[in-house]
DNA sequence: ATAAAACATGCATTGGATGAATGCAAAGGG
DNA sequence: CCCTTTGCATTCATCCAATGCATGTTTTAT
C-alpha cells in the first residue's frame, strides 16, 4: 500500500502542477490568447505553457486549424478530469466553515473535578442542543492528564495557569476570577473571629491535591513569618471535603467556587488571614497550540467563555 | 454556470499548486526534514514551503512539540482530500491505455464508394468483434467531406494523397499500391490490340469524378504529345460504370481495384498506353492531425493497415 | 554539560517564467 | 490580387522567487 502511494507521488513529481490552471483555460477557450486573458498571462507565456503541457501529456492537445485551434480527442477527454482535479484542489485550499449542527467532532476535556461537576454540566447541556453530533468526554484532572495536555492529546483543560505544573506548548484564556477561602466545621473555635496568621498556622490542615503536591506557596509565606503549618490530611477528591472537615477540627483552604459546591450547614466559610496576601486568581481554559485555529475548537471555547460570563 | 466556474478558478488563482506535493509529504511524515527527503528538497526549502502553506491555508498545520511536530486538526482533516486531489491530478497527467473491448469511440470514416463497399466491410466485421462498443459511420467521399476532413470533423479518410484536392492539416499512411486501367465494352475495336496513345486520345472517354474535377494529369500528358481527348460523360458513382460502358464505345480510366469491382463479362480491361507513364500509386488512409496521437484512432489505423496487408 | 536531533532563518545564487517585440501563417475584405 | 486583421510561435532581455549552504535556536538524550 505504501509502495503504491509512493509510485503515485512519483508520477507528478516532475510536473508543474500550476500548468493545470493553464490547461483548464485552454480546454475551455480552445484558444491560446483567450486562455491567456483568463489566467492573467500574456499570449506568449500561454503559448509556452501549452508547449509544456504538450510535452507533459505527450499530446498536441490543441492543433492549428486555420487561424484557430481545435482540440485533440485526448484534450476533449481531459475537460472533465481537469475540472474535477481543480475542484478537489480548490476544496483543499478552501477553509471549511464550521457548522455546529452538522459537526461530528470529538473533544476530550480535562477539568478539576469540582469544575467538571459544577461549571460544565449547564454548558454542556447547551452544547448538546446546538451541536448534537459533537461528542464530549469529560475527564478529571490527573497527573497523566497534564502530560497528555502538553502532548496535544487533550482538547481542552481548565485550571490556574500560574499555579501547578509548568505547561508547555499550550495557550489559555481566562474564564473567571476566584480566590482561596478557608473551610472548617460549624462551631470550630476559629470560626467565630477573624482568622489570624498564628491561628491559621496553628490549626491542623487538610490539603486538596491531585498530584500529591501543592500548597507550597502558603507554606513559603508562613515560613517568612517564622511559622509552619501541619498538614495532617491530603484529599484528592473535592467530594470528600465535607466528610473530613465537618466532624473534625481540620481546616482546608480551597477555591471559593469549590467551597460553594461542598458547602453544607455543618461547615463554615472563613476568609484566610490577610497576611497570606493571597490575591484573586484566574481560572482559565487551556489547550494545546495545535487546536488554536481549529474552527470547531474555537467554537467550543467561545461557548464556554460565554457561559462563564453569564454565570459570573 | 460560467460565472460559478470563474469564481472557482479565482479561488486557486494565486495559489502555487506545487505546494500540494509538499503538503502531502508533510501530512504523511509529520516532519519537515522527512518530507523534504520525500520530495527531493532540502530541509530549509521544505520549512519555507510549510510556511507558505500555513499562509495559504491560514492554519499552522504542523506545530512544534518538543523536537518534532504534531498535526493540527485542520491538517489531519486534509489528509484524505489532499491525497484525493493528487490522485485526480495524477490521472490527468497519466495517459489512459486504450482497451478496444471497452471502448465507446465513434469514428466517421470517409472513403470513395468503391473502397467503402469493397475494402472496408471485411475490416469492419473484424472491428465489430474486437470492439463491440465502437461505433463506425462510413460515408462516401464528397466535396464537402473533404472540407470536413481538413477541419478535423472526419476521423479517417481514404484516397490518393498526391491526387485530388490539396489537403491541409492532415497526416496519412499508405495502405496498398494501385494503378490506373482502362475499361471498355467487350468487343470494343480498341480491345483487341495494344492500346496506343493516338487510339486512347481518339476514343470517347467517360470520367469518374466525385468533385466534378479530375483527370487533368492525363490531359496534360496528352497535351505534351499534341493530343487531346474528348470527355463525353462524367460519372459520379462507380456502380454506374458498367451500365454506361458496356453498351457504348466509351472508355474509362479507373483504379484497378475499382475495375475489379465493376467487372462483368460485358466489359474488357485494357492496359493504358505506356506513353502516359502512369506509375503505380498509393491508396492511403488520411486523418486530421488532431487524431494522430489518439490511442483509439491509432488502434483503428493499425487494424485497417493490417487488413490491407493481408489482402494484398 | 555536551551532543544530537529537528526546525527556522539569513544570504547568495540562478534558472525558469515572464512580457515586449517580432516573425509567420491563415483568413477576410476591398 | 493585395492589404489588413487575427492568432499563434519564437527571440531576447529581465527579474524574482525558489533554492541550498551555512548558521541560529530549541528541545531531548546521554
Amino acid at each position: 500500500m505504501f509502495y503504491i502511494l509512493y509510485m503515485h507521488q512519483t508520477n507528478v513529481k516532475n510536473v508543474d502542477l500550476n500548468l493545470l490552471k493553464a490547461l483548464d483555460a485552454l480546454l475551455e477557450t480552445e484558444s491560446v490568447s483567450k486562455a491567456a486573458v483568463l489566467v492573467n498571462l500574456s499570449q506568449p507565456a500561454m503559448s509556452r505553457a501549452l508547449n509544456r503541457l504538450q510535452h507533459a501529456l505527450k499530446d498536441p492537445l490543441l492543433v492549428r486549424s486555420g487561424r484557430g485551434m481545435v482540440l485533440t480527442p485526448r484534450a476533449e477527454a481531459l475537460r472533465a478530469p481537469v475540472r474535477e482535479a481543480l475542484a478537489q484542489v480548490s476544496s483543499v485550499f478552501t477553509p471549511k466553515v464550521f457548522d455546529p449542527a452538522k459537526a461530528q467532532d470529538h473533544f476530550r476535556i480535562m477539568a478539576p473535578d469540582y469544575l467538571a461537576q459544577t461549571l460544565l454540566p449547564p454548558v454542556l447541556g447547551q452544547l448538546v442542543n446546538l451541536a448534537p453530533g459533537v461528542q464530549i468526554d469529560i475527564e478529571n484532572l490527573s497527573a497523566s492528564g497534564v502530560q497528555q495536555m502538553c502532548e496535544g492529546h487533550i482538547s481542552l483543560g481548565f485550571g490556574v495557569v500560574n499555579d501547578g505544573p509548568v505547561l508547555e506548548n499550550v495557550a489559555s484564556q481566562a474564564l473567571f476570577q476566584d480566590r482561596q477561602v478557608c473551610l472548617m466545621r460549624k462551631g470550630h473555635p476559629l470560626a467565630a473571629k477573624t482568622l489570624s496568621l498564628e491561628d491559621y498556622a496553628g490549626a491542623t490542615h487538610a490539603l486538596l491535591s491531585i498530584t500529591g503536591k501543592g500548597g507550597g506557596r502558603i507554606d513559603d509565606i508562613l515560613n517568612e513569618h517564622g511559622l509552619k503549618r501541619t498538614i495532617a490530611l491530603r484529599v484528592a477528591h473535592f467530594m470528600t471535603i465535607s466528610a473530613v472537615i465537618a466532624p473534625t477540627d481540620l481546616i482546608i483552604t480551597v477555591p471559593e467556587m469549590l467551597a460553594a459546591q461542598v458547602m453544607t450547614e455543618d461547615l463554615e466559610l472563613v476568609a484566610p488571614p490577610k497576611e497570606l496576601g493571597m490575591p484573586h486568581f484566574s481560572v482559565s481554559q487551556i489547550w494545546h497550540q495545535r487546536f488554536t485555529k481549529d474552527p470547531a475548537h474555537q467554537w467550543l471555547r467561545r461557548m464556554i467563555k460565554s457561559a462563564c460570563l453569564v454565570q459570573s
